[in-house]
DNA sequence: CGGCTTTGACCTGCGC
DNA sequence: GCGCAGGTCAAAGCCG
């Protein structure tokens, strides 16, 4: 379609903002004369259009949920079952505590905070080998390791932003899932984060950047506020904030490489656009009133 | 030249 | 004590 290729859909632009103000004042000045007719025809027909799509758009959302929640519930049981050791890092069996604090995205990156360990997953494309996690902070490579338990090799980073800071990582692919890496953070920063530097929009993969030079472009797949420094450096509402902000942009991001839901959202908020048209132009004319697309 | 990754060797803890 | 597996070290090489 060709009006894909000019598709671009800002979602961060101001949802109080008029969608006539969006189409300029072209749509405004539609003429009431017979071929307009045809016009608002078609315009229903893109509207019924627009809602079919819309339905769509609640169900495959709705089985996104699900399917995330059915893919963190296995991932728990999963490191359950393989643990070898009851006092692992993971918290999953803290007999104090059953329910982990678990930080869910609608299901797209789970991460599991203990006091000094978290780990955090990370869905990035199967095709890609690298095991970069990029979260803000600097890290130096020091050992690459293969485990029993699964093929794909484990890496081994350490904090190099400070010399004598103790935090470490582990970054490995996932054995069920090759499209989810691993990575399990150890021990606290000693330092400040440097810079939490925004994930641009293409958010959900890790880089796949063979050595350690930040990619450009590619994304900081764990919010701040999942390491330990930051869990511990904000308060509650703030972490809660930015964890909520990091879902958003990562759930934007997600839809917005998409290209069916790009075409379906452009047909939804064009819909509405002439939808909103039409209702204030022409109230002598039937048109239904059903707005299509809400978000 | 400095910083990083790679990778084989070494260390350590645990189970038998 | 031995073997295994995970974790770490450090020399070599690469790259900007």
């Amino acid at each position: 379609m060709e009006e894909d290729s000019n598709l671009t859909i800002d979602l961060n632009s101001n949802p109080d903002q008029n969608p006539n103000e969006i189409s300029g004042g072209e749509l405004k000045s539609l003429p009431k004369n017979n071929q307009d007719y045809e016009l608002v025809e078609e315009l229903c027909r893109v509207k019924s259009e627009n809602k079919r799509l819309t339905n769509l758009l609640t169900i495959v959302s709705t089985n996104l949920c699900e399917i995330n929640k059915q893919m963190q519930y296995e991932e728990e049981e999963l490191s359950r079952t393989r643990k070898r050791k009851a006092d692992d890092i993971i918290n999953y069996q803290n007999p104090q505590n059953n329910s982990p604090d678990h930080i869910m995205c609608s299901g797209d990156v789970p991460n599991v905070i203990k006091s000094n360990t978290s780990i955090v997953y990370v869905r990035i494309d199967p095709s890609d080998f690298s095991l970069v996690v990029k979260d803000g902070y600097q890290w130096r490579k020091y050992g690459q390791k293969v485990t029993r338990d699964n093929p794909s090799p484990r890496a081994y980073y350490k904090c190099s932003f400070a010399p004598a800071c103790p935090a470490k990582k582990k970054v490995q692919r996932s054995v069920d899932d090759p499209s989810l890496l691993v990575a399990t953070y150890e021990g606290q920063h000693h330092h400040h984060h440097h810079h939490c530097r925004p994930a641009p929009a293409d958010t959900s993969v890790a880089s796949p950047s063979g050595r350690g030079a930040p990619s450009p472009g590619w994304p900081t797949p764990v919010p701040c506020s999942a390491s330990d420094e930051c869990s511990k450096s904000q308060s509650g509402s703030e972490q809660s904030n930015e964890i909520h902000q990091f879902l958003v942009e990562k759930m934007a991001s997600s839809l917005t490489r998409n290209h069916s839901f790009t075409t379906a959202l452009a047909a939804a908020i064009t819909g509405r656009i002439f939808d909103e048209v039409i209702s204030s132009e022409s109230s002598d004319i039937n048109v239904s009133n059903s707005r299509g697309f809400s978000m």
